[in-house]
DNA sequence: CGTCTATTTGAATGTACTCAAAAGCGGTGG
DNA sequence: CCACCGCTTTTGAGTACATTCAAATAGACG
């Protein structure tokens, strides 16, 4: 049943615009996406591939990440309930998908295409001014993230996922935590004795 | 003659959303904005303060950067013609400023205060759709940048920005190009000495 | 219970770092 | 015009920290 699964995003939309969808515009809002279930370790984006759609995470966990010249993976984005994740490169430049996006487990996810955003965006201001305000947001955690890798030490950015995301430790390994971060496993691994001697 | 000295930001705007602005729109957008001339090393926003503002650069040079807590700078975003620069984390989250920016010439900007853009996404569709664009750019870019400063290595970088940014190195003191990198000078001074050896 | 993967630990290595000093470069004033 | 000053860049030498390679331990799952 759409209506109850999509409460979520419809809430989501509303507080981030800062106003209230008339069940009207919802309701054709609505019409334009889908609901998709999706099993753990599937990959939803392949590096290389044109990625024309956004997800909605409703339920369950992904990781975006890439991978370089000598096969080492890099974690770009841990996503859970109530976040975002696409290769949004990809998607607004029209160019092959830096990273690929893969579900750690099983997932409720809302695919948006990209056609129907601009289809509503064109219909319905208030939702222009919601991806306007999910773009700006996405971009200053960008920023913030950027501003910690230079300002702060692996420890305190491990610290500071962990109070920020507590459950994350117990539903990501520790070896994407440690890609996330940008250091190997063994090196977050030493981290976290180094963290647990100082008691 | 604010009339053409916006022109330059007119044709921004209308290229970025693939459609003109009509005179009137775009005379009543062009009240909300100010031009601003910058001496070189001026700060505009220092780290720690609220940052209201966008500056579009219509000329010159700025830097954004970070200071950690053993005083190190780390420089985030190099702006020039045609490019934006703020504190966006500071601006969209209503938190103290991450970055400081400055100057590094003699600089021409257009200036936005935040309610000025609330007032004219409010009002223009065609606005709140220039933003929309804008955010998913910066955002993009970041992507990619962050992908870039994991898939390749400081000399790769290098030349990529050289590449794209030919004037750079006339422009931008080496020591703030090797900040940008996430490198030290005496580190980038070492590999463009390898560089040259190598012919 | 056995297999596969993740995590931990150890030892050696390497790359960028710090400290330090010299050389280069640009601008100012004598 | 040249000498000096401040700042940037280069170069050298030693160091530190994450990395690599390797192996052992621990956990998860059929």
């Amino acid at each position: 049943m759409p209506k109850i699964k999509n409460r979520m995003i419809r809430q989501h939309i509303e507080s981030k615009i800062g106003k209230a969808l008339t069940d009207e515009e919802f309701d054709y809002f609505s019409s334009l996406l889908r609901n998709k279930s999706v099993a753990p370790k599937e990959v939803l984006i392949h590096a290389g591939d044109r990625c024309s759609k956004l997800y909605f995470v409703q339920k369950g966990a992904l990781h975006s990440f890439l991978t370089d010249d000598v096969g080492n993976a890099h974690v770009v984005q841990l996503a859970f309930e109530g976040h975002w994740i696409s290769d949004m490169y990809s998607f607004h430049m029209d160019q092959p998908a830096l990273f690929t996006i893969e579900t750690l487990e099983p997932c409720e996810l809302i695919v948006f295409e990209k056609s129907a955003i601009a289809e509503a965006c064109d219909r319905l201001h208030k939702i222009e001014r919601f991806f306007r305000i999910l773009a700006q947001n996405a971009y200053a955690a960008a920023q913030y993230r950027i501003a910690r890798s230079y300002s702060a030490d692996t420890e305190s950015r491990y610290l500071e996922l962990v109070d920020k995301n507590p459950d994350i430790v117990l539903r990501v390994p520790q070896f994407l935590i440690a890609s996330y971060l940008g250091v190997k496993p063994q090196s977050l691994s030493r981290i976290r004795k180094q963290m647990a001697e100082r008691r």
